[in-house]
DNA sequence: GGTAGTTATGACCTATCGGTCATTTATATG
DNA sequence: CATATAAATGACCGATAGGTCATAACTACC
């Protein structure tokens, strides 16, 4: 009997197929975010899964397809975290606030080692492996409609000022957030990226009405 | 007789040495800034230079040598362009806007495939390759600097606001300018990061004084 | 508990990886 | 033009890349 690494997406309900696949992607997820696709080898992938490279194969196609999964799992995980904090909020000022804490803190903290993931991949496979792109593209589109949600309840709600451009102001924000996962690398110190939160929070009070 | 790619830094003055070097660095830079280090072989790099695996290495130690020189090439590159542009202005808040503008136009324009240097090189060497992230971070260092400089500048003038914050408007911008380029990246258009560049010339307007 | 079907193994494949080196070719100087 | 030095060649190296497949081990179900 193997190792299942994450308990969280891999439990006994599931078929032997299906817990395999859950335990390849949950143990080279963190690898791809790190080391990026051309970086990470199926040797990696043999070791931090502790299966064969054949076992690999026989459920997935390729790398591109384990790559592509790994993603999916990476991001997930990056929303449900900041979607269990958000949803702790109970005002709308509240969750806008959280959208940028949580970001910021799941980028510092919680979240498995190499960083944002779309940030990752966005670079990562920019002019060399489009499907990847598109996720990471749509991950960024799936993070402005949630702040542009939020921002717009807030407007009809009366908390936010009503001539607030809520796609520009969702935009800010997320520069200002993806800036501070990038100023991390940067300094290797929270300093600069704790800056990023102060500033992306001075964003966020400034559409709040006097 | 080889073709050498690039006749700007690569002129007749030089040493065969000096301009073989140049000639390798200048025709692999842009592979470098679009594929990623581990994602470029040596024999990219032989296409790119039609130069042969042996004639690399007799110029530079290893691979890793060759993707740092191409990254100090690209930043060296697109710091000139921005200066360039930064030097015609007079006044010192058309400066600042310059500064902001430039980078938009490099990033969309003028500057070879792949997006911005340090933002490529820091999500590709983060956890990889200590030498380029610290090169990376440097040239990111640099950018705050120049920006930072001229703010300091605008409110010695009396032009900028006295109590503005240097350090913290200049990472404002960086901010909003990288994010730009990866909204390029998303996007495919202009229209996503030319909205990042009206931010980021609001947040320099919000600092001249009245 | 036997067996049909499923999943994992690991030796093996070809291609390419980063890198070396004896030799050839080009260059610079007298 | 001769010759000493420097640079480019390209065949070659062991290692590893991504990927396959016949066989073995395991599961699920009657």
């Amino acid at each position: 009997m193997i190792y299942y690494n994450d308990h969280y997406i891999c439990h006994m309900e599931m078929s032997k197929t299906e817990r395999t696949r859950a335990h390849i992607i949950a143990s080279t997820a963190a690898i791809f975010n790190k080391k990026g696709y051309a970086g990470t080898s199926i040797t990696d992938m043999t070791k931090a899964t502790q299966l064969t490279s054949g076992s690999i194969y026989g459920n997935f196609a390729n790398k591109e397809e384990v790559a592509l999964a790994a993603f999916d799992y990476n991001l997930a995980n990056f929303r449900r975290l900041v979607q269990l904090e958000v949803n702790k909020c109970t005002t709308t000022k509240d969750k806008l606030y959280m959208y940028i804490q949580a970001y910021h803190s799941s980028a510092n903290l919680k979240f498995p080692e190499g960083g944002c993931p779309m940030q990752n991949a966005l670079v990562d496979a920019d002019d060399t492996f489009e499907a990847l792109r598109k996720k990471a593209a749509e991950g960024i589109m799936l993070w402005k409609k949630d702040l542009v949600t939020v921002i717009q309840q807030g407007i009809k709600e009366g908390v936010f000022r009503p001539e607030t451009k809520a796609e520009k102001t969702a935009l800010h924000i997320i520069a200002l957030s993806e800036f501070g996962f990038l100023m991390y690398s940067v300094s290797r110190s929270r300093k600069q990226s704790d800056e990023m939160l102060e500033i992306a929070m001075e964003v966020a009070k400034s559409i709040v009405r006097d």
